[in-house]
DNA sequence: CAGTGTGAACCGTTTCACAGCC
DNA sequence: GGCTGTGAAACGGTTCACACTG
């Protein structure tokens, strides 16, 4: 799927594929686990089944990146993680702020994975003056009036738009105009930015839509012809249904500019 | 990213492409406003414009639907929202589950986009009894103990785990045993699943992780040589940045089975 | 004649299969 | 001998450009 913008062309040599970019955090993810356990090496086909791939594709992925494997072995953990750290750019610290704390957005502030990988929250913003000061998850949450200082002082170049709808994409002309060039957009509205700047979506109910898709597919086959699901799906019944075998990868687009 | 899985050959006429399956929901949407303000008809310039994809892309996209428009008109706003909910599988009546009621279940419960579009939140799933019982966004939390039977008698065949990555596995494993053919994982895990289920991922840390990349190459470009960030990225300096032009769609994968 | 519908060219990604190296 | 690294083939998706039609 992989629509992903080809930010230019490409045909230069740090040329990194994005469904290649899209996988290095999967990838990154099971080498950290594996490091966690102090296992020395791994072969493609172990890595690739623990991140979810078939080991061809990871093999290419990596080949994009360098020779950083051994012949009749496989590739060193660590030496691994390092480098894909390092070409995903998580080996600088990189301040992000959440706009909109709403329940999504405090869950995103108390989110793990975030501190873990280079990522900070450096500031909690929302538009309700009574917000203001309350601590959500250690972080004392600011008012939308402070956003352009807050950006500049901070440096934050990364953003996260959890606001309702109708507020996105002013919080997102706003964050754009102070500086902020990367957003990661969970309300559910095509947001429209300049040149330059990167936009990447998250929309649950989109996600539950393919689902949907897939699974009234899935109750029409059984039963030969129409007759659509009225109750479920008996849990048994599902000898040659839709889905396919292997793992996938994933790639989420990057929105225009 | 699109690597969606291509269940079943996709050969036959009845094989609408996955990256298409993935931006119906956007036109959705898009139409869905239009029809909010009585706009009786549009052209596939304009529907596109709004759902952020190019022209010739949306054109191609309802093709393999069937011939919905007219020839120097456009399409009809209402019959094309009927027939790409029709498409969707949105004409039915989807119960879900969520597992795990924390910061993000709860988000995802009170979650508005839910219950418009066919999805209702049939059971708010959770391992603490401390919860159960508790009311999250007018749902009474159930334990887990229960995730069998809630799964049966309500007929669910769409299941979202917000768990924490360690307990989403054998989550997993019990909604599927129980009947559930379609997983939307929030949890940062790659999930292993039999053949016929289907599971998308949502994972905000690779998200963000894929924006640093770009964001990191923005930085190296403009000081040509190295010299990554150490502050921010000016505001201004963005000249030929990463960023392409036009919107584009995004076609999250499904994974593997 | 404006705008849809679509064959055909193009392009990025995946898969194959094997040469090359440890 | 085992496993990486990679050309080349296969594939799915996007873009182009235009014939066709209301």
């Amino acid at each position: 799927m992989a629509t992903g913008r080809t930010h230019r062309p490409a045909t230069r040599s740090r040329g990194i594929p994005e469904a290649t970019v899209a996988r290095l955090p999967l990838y990154l993810r099971a080498l950290t686990a594996l490091s966690e356990r102090s296992v020395p090496t791994v072969s493609s086909e172990e890595l690739a089944a623990a991140a979810g791939v078939n080991s061809a594709k990871l093999r290419k992925d990596f080949s994009y990146l360098g020779s950083y494997g051994t012949r009749g072995v496989g590739y060193d953990v660590e030496y691994l993680v390092y480098q894909i750290s390092r070409e995903l750019g998580l080996t600088q610290d990189w301040p992000v702020v959440i706009v909109g704390i709403g329940n999504l957005g405090a869950a995103l502030a108390n989110y793990g994975g975030f501190a873990s990988r280079g990522f900070r929250v450096a500031a909690l913003i929302d538009a309700d003056p009574g917000m203001a000061g309350k601590p959500v998850a250690g972080i004392p949450v600011q008012h939308t009036d402070e956003l352009e200082s807050i950006i500049r002082d901070n440096g934050v170049s990364i953003g996260v738009i959890a606001t309702p709808a109708g507020a996105a994409q002013q919080v997102c002309d706003r964050l754009v105009a102070a500086g902020v060039t990367s957003i990661l957009n969970f309300a559910p509205t095509v947001l429209s930015v300049p040149d330059g700047v990167d936009v990447r979506k998250v929309d649950l109910s989109i996600e539950l839509q393919i689902l949907a898709f897939h699974e009234q597919r899935k109750a029409g086959e059984e039963a030969t012809t129409g007759v659509a699901a009225e109750t479920a799906v008996p849990a048994a019944a599902r000898e040659e249904s839709g889905t396919d075998q292997g793992p996938d990868g994933d790639v989420p687009a990057v929105m225009p500019a």
